[in-house]
DNA sequence: CTGTATCCTTAGGGATACTG
DNA sequence: CAGTATCCCTAAGGATACAG
């Protein structure tokens, strides 16, 4: 399992995100991270991809060491870890978005609801607003 | 190498976009076919990622059985083939420039013309306009 | 519950030679 | 010029068991 970003293969901007994003499960996991707010472990091996722990758990750390997301402990439940993005990782949003206005025009099996669908075509800015103000208000709510 | 797309893994509209993006070379590809405005083999070859033939004709074929390029003799040159954008392929600029801004903000080698990401930034919209309606120009060009 | 540790398979990709 | 055809190898990924 990839535990380390690959070395750059140019300066590239979009080759630069490629080392990132550019494999099948990276953008599964900020999708659920940042759009279906999942914060434990299980909630990520729920989804219907099927990812294997070993796969999540390898990604999971890659994106941290990248600055994506932050873990930390549960203050209620010790055992547990929950994950945030970061700033970093929040910006991927508007790329996220575009990829689901681009599969829901071509893809008709694609299963975004339509109301979602509706508003990232029309009300996109305040769609990624919503989600960040969600995120930030997550975090301060479970720290104090 | 890949010749076919892989069976899908869910109807996420995410995940579907990445069953053709979701490797480190299709982008790459588009990039150059569609920012970059590259239209033979051996342009793609050029590319300083150092694509291998092999691979870069497996994405060429798995781009036009997807929709997303055209492939055409070239009418002076019989010999020469170009390949142009489709509807479907121009529209995942946006999701590019998404990817462009994103890592412009986060990378500081990244090699991006500054007027382009300024442009990105700012006008966005009418940069994305532009670029089809040149893609638009070269083919009826060529075609008469 | 949140991960590691193994084992194993396969597909993706690099290098290179070659063809119409 | 525009690709094919091979060979080879590694890394990515799946399955499963298990540990703290």
């Amino acid at each position: 399992m990839r535990q380390t970003t690959p070395p750059r293969r140019s300066d590239c901007p979009i080759s630069y995100a490629l080392d990132f994003v550019g494999d099948k499960w990276t953008l599964i996991v900020l999708r659920d991270l940042i759009i279906m707010r999942k914060q434990h472990f299980r909630d990520f091996l729920g989804a219907d991809e099927k990812i294997a722990s070993n796969i999540l758990a390898s990604r999971l750390k890659l994106l941290e060491a990248a600055g994506m997301l932050s873990r930390r402990r549960d203050p209620a439940h010790a055992r547990q870890v929950i994950y945030e993005p970061t700033e970093k990782g929040l910006d991927l949003l508007p790329s996220m978005l575009e990829l689901v206005r681009w599969s829901a025009k071509y893809d008709s099996r694609t299963a975004a609801p339509p109301a979602l669908v509706r508003r990232i075509a029309e009300d996109r800015d305040a769609y990624i607003a919503e989600i960040r103000s969600l995120a930030k208000e997550a975090k301060t709510a479970t720290r104090k």
